[in-house]
DNA sequence: AAATTTATTGAATTTAAATTCAATAAACTA
DNA sequence: TAGTTTATTGAATTTAAATTCAATAAATTT
């Protein structure tokens, strides 16, 4: 393995450490010598690798925005046309959900990235952390529900965000208590529900 | 007005100014000195009212549990078993949301109490945060809207628990971006009916 | 194997923000 | 009104945590 490739994947590792303790403590309660303890280094290391603590969140958010993105771009139109909008919630739920056990680095950026995007973060981990994306595409899903009848009427946007935002409140709370199992999907799908 | 008494709202202004502004920027982003320059009065004399930024902290916890407390405490019983659980709970989460625009108090109250319960803020505030009181509350309203077969089957405390995720997701949204509007209550309320 | 580059450490430094403090003004008490 | 207590200020100090740094070890190149 050639030293770049090394590098890289020593800053994974960081990044992964980071990411659960900024979860786990809060992004100011972390310090760098708790991240450096983990993984394990020393302190002064850590900056061979990332240049702040700041840039190692930016890092992380820069990733989760990605994630998200392609999330919502990774659907086939096609595919998506023939699947009943609240069967492609509650389905696309219960992966985020699984994950939340078996892959608890998706799992805990769902996390942060609402954490960044509420703020009590520097301000320049916002700018890329504007979800915009999966309520754009989520309020599309809900438009076309209600067309056919099986969502309630209603703002899509707002209904969107609303939906997003009940999700996000659970899998903090879910972060919070490891212990808390995850809810039946169809729970949450049931608020767009007619 | 005794000196007392003008100590007491001097205070009462200085917590009411740190609630919005921690609820705006987070705990760790608003300074001392922001609270001083909003309240408005001199960084020092801040510290002749509150010992400490954490001590102003646990004081606006302590109010909000006492608040959260109350509310649950605050409903007989008698009256509780003649309204409809689902009824009951579309009206509370009204209450809420209108205080959302006329009594930001007890919004950004709800918001903070939050915050504190999912950590990201110091140890010591979290243990009078515990919401253990409306947990329990809602479980027990849950449990019989059950047995009166309006609400869907499930574990009772996850069912509160994920009620209660939700709202304070939506919540969230809505301390963030003031001009978002209220959702409407029966859909937050919909998660639980059959 | 010598030279060069990269990784690593832990202590020293810097920095931003909380906290203290000495000095002054205002309010109250006797 | 003289004296005492409380409110107020802004600059000085302390503190905790991020960041730098000089020194050393390991790896890579020539």
């Amino acid at each position: 393995m050639t030293r770049k490739e090394q590098k890289e994947e020593r800053r994974q590792a960081i990044l992964m450490t980071a990411l659960s303790l900024f979860v786990e403590k809060g992004y100011y309660d972390t310090k760098i010598t708790d991240i450096a303890a983990a993984v394990p280094m020393s302190t002064g290391l850590m900056f061979h690798y990332f240049e702040s603590k700041e840039e190692l969140l930016l890092e992380l958010v820069k990733m989760g925005a990605e994630g998200t993105r392609s999330l919502s771009a990774g659907v086939p139109a096609k595919q998506l046309e023939k699947i009943p909008a609240d069967v492609f919630l509650t389905g696309f739920l219960t992966k985020v959900f699984a994950y939340a056990k078996e892959e608890p680095w998706v799992f805990n950026m769902f996390v942060l990235m609402g954490q960044v995007r509420r703020s009590g973060m520097p301000e320049e981990a916002h700018k890329t952390a504007l979800a915009v994306d999966s309520i754009e595409f989520t309020s599309a899903l809900i438009s076309r529900g209600q067309k056919d009848g099986i969502f309630r009427e209603g703002d899509a946007t707002l209904l969107a965000r609303c939906f997003w935002a009940s999700v996000q409140g659970i899998m903090e709370e879910m972060a919070m208590d490891k212990s808390m199992p995850a809810p039946d999907p169809s729970w949450i799908v049931a608020m767009l529900k007619v």
